[in-house]
DNA sequence: GAATCCACTGGGCAATCTGCACAGTCGTAC
DNA sequence: GTACGACTGTGCAGATTGCCCAGTGGATTC
């Protein structure tokens, strides 16, 4: 398919229409929500849920993706499934100006998730996943095995009250873009 | 259209073919990197690309969802082009016996992204986000104006060099199953 | 060694959906 | 009041999906 469709169905061209730069007008949270709920739902089935014509959401998704609102919409892989189901947090504490280093060295440890700078020490946060607590250890030794790296503390993730949402936030934004102007 | 498919295509009982308990075989990990690299293609369209009958990506597909393996196909929303551009992780310390109760205030709040409890000390871990940074404020003074909650340290995210992923570890559970068994 | 079982191939068919296009309506801004 | 942008409703050809079937090859079982 293609890449770069030009948003010229029928309607809705590059301008958003109202919001001003956060996006999101009611009808575009809806089919956010809509699509977070029934992703496999195509274009013409959105359509009918929303109550609104097809050439509408088709015009609304290609808006909301070039806006980069929505980045995508990859497979949502649970690592416990894959067979990693013990996740950390590590908080790393990092020697001046190795930073370049340290993230190439992290994101080529496929167990690390994610992996962000933060205020604090002038540290960084990665998420980690392992196949036991055993197994962490191991990911952990090669985590901060690396010269960069001074210090790791981690925490070792028990329960998962709230995984990883939103569509409580799509909901705020769309409200909120909504009723303020 | 149907929630809970038998898995009845043309093959592809419950059982697992050959892998453990982990799943995953390296047809499997090659469906989901492409799946995870181009998650608009159709059945059809990754039959070809992985060189096998369309049935066949039906029922892996089918397999890999009804093991949960693969959560779904929500969409992939950035906070950031939401209007929330700021993220920030804070920690938790909790009042002995309020988890419950402290579970439920966070998850009432948008702004809230994941949750985690944690070892340490039986703290918890969660992601945050905000409208700037002075809104973090209000984000950060709801999430802790709470009974249970002792006492909150937040990291806020500078960069983010490693975006949550899950290839390089799909592609190591892949190879690791194949040449294990 | 022979019978089974199972994942997979390759083909087919009807129904549906997608990409694209066009004319017309409606509210707003100029 | 005119122009513009968003949206509706409809149409069409081509592609895709859900579902089904017969056959093949490897592995397990008896």
């Amino acid at each position: 398919m293609m890449t770069s469709r030009s948003v010229t169905h029928a309607m809705a061209p590059p301008s958003s229409p109202s919001p001003g730069s956060s996006g999101i007008d009611q009808l575009d949270g809806r089919l956010i929500v809509l699509l977070a709920r029934e992703p496999r739902i195509g274009v013409l089935e959105a359509s009918r849920r929303l109550g609104v014509a097809r050439g509408t959401v088709q015009a609304r998704m290609d808006r909301l993706q070039s806006n980069g609102v929505i980045r995508g919409f990859g497979p949502d892989v649970d690592p416990a499934a894959l067979g990693y189901p013990v996740t950390a947090f590590a908080t790393l504490e990092i020697k001046q100006g190795q930073g370049t280093e340290v993230r190439a060295h992290l994101a080529g440890v496929p167990e690390v998730l994610e992996l962000h700078t933060t205020t604090g020490h002038g540290d960084m946060l990665c998420r980690l996943v392992a196949r036991s607590n055993a197994d962490l250890q191991r990911v952990i030794d090669r985590v901060v095995g690396f010269d960069g790296i001074v210090r790791a503390s981690t925490a070792i993730v028990m329960e998962n009250p709230v995984p990883l949402r939103i569509i409580p936030l799509v909901e705020q934004a769309a409200a909120w873009e909504d009723s303020g102007t």
